[in-house]
DNA sequence: AAAAATATACGAAACTTTTCGTAATAAAAG
DNA sequence: CTTTTATTACGAAAAGTTTCGTATATTTTT
């Protein structure tokens, strides 16, 4: 039986410095989160444990200043966040959702290319 | 300046059935909801006229029977659901997220077949 | 016309999310 | 050793989400 994860948009923006950075300190996620906007130390401490108690992370407690792990791959995810929106947005229709993120012009040719050959290698059945 | 809109979860699924059917009453949004799960008609109702307040929906008040028609297209809100998605979980890598998408085996040849097209048109500079 | 069914309005409870203040403790600097 | 700085623990406020009960009004049925 696998473990959901369905973090919120605080909580994501977390997790994205954890995977991006590795295991990290409270000072050092708030300091990243601050590069961005104006966060108190002590609500994104608060956040963390919270995320550790709902089994997002696991807080190190060896140390005095606690290291955050995050218990979710990045991929996993990611997978498990577009599948709820799959679901709740497109009604499970992939070609839809597809075309819709290709479909704004953002995406370089190289890039459409990379997925072109994912998709012809889907169709030979090599998943 | 354009509008965006982020339903929550249980607006969505009202939107969605408003789309699927056209403008609607409380009653008729109620039942439908009812088919997979129990909710109060209430519950609904203060939904609806919540979504109402936000502008999501507008009420036609002409009749006893309120009826209400989605403010936004299904197009329009699943492409900024999907890009806020794609901002919060991807990093905004379109080639990632519609990775991930096809990724699961689920989307038929037929439709792969599709997308490929798309994205041929794409290289082309067809828009 | 009375009773029953149906509709909206409204308040509020229960829960979640986000934010921060304060207190207690530990470490570092003076 | 005393003061300052850094860290965690904890409570709680504020806002948002979801749910429903009750009151009131309107329509339909009997």
């Amino acid at each position: 039986m696998q473990m959901t994860v369905k973090p919120t948009d605080a909580e994501l923006e977390i997790l994205r410095l954890i995977w991006q950075n590795g295991p990290s300190t409270v000072r050092q996620i708030n300091d990243l989160l601050n590069e961005k906007k104006t966060v108190g130390y002590t609500t994104t401490l608060k956040l963390l444990q919270i995320m550790a108690q709902k089994g997002i992370v696991r807080a190190d407690k060896s140390d005095r200043s606690h290291v955050y792990t995050a218990l979710f791959k990045e991929d996993e995810t990611q997978h498990q966040l577009l599948d709820q929106l799959l679901q709740a947005a497109f009604g499970g229709s992939a070609k839809k959702l597809v075309m819709q993120a290709l479909g704004n012009g953002k995406t370089s040719r190289s890039e459409l290319e990379e997925i072109k050959s994912l998709i012809s290698k889907l169709e030979r059945g090599e998943s």
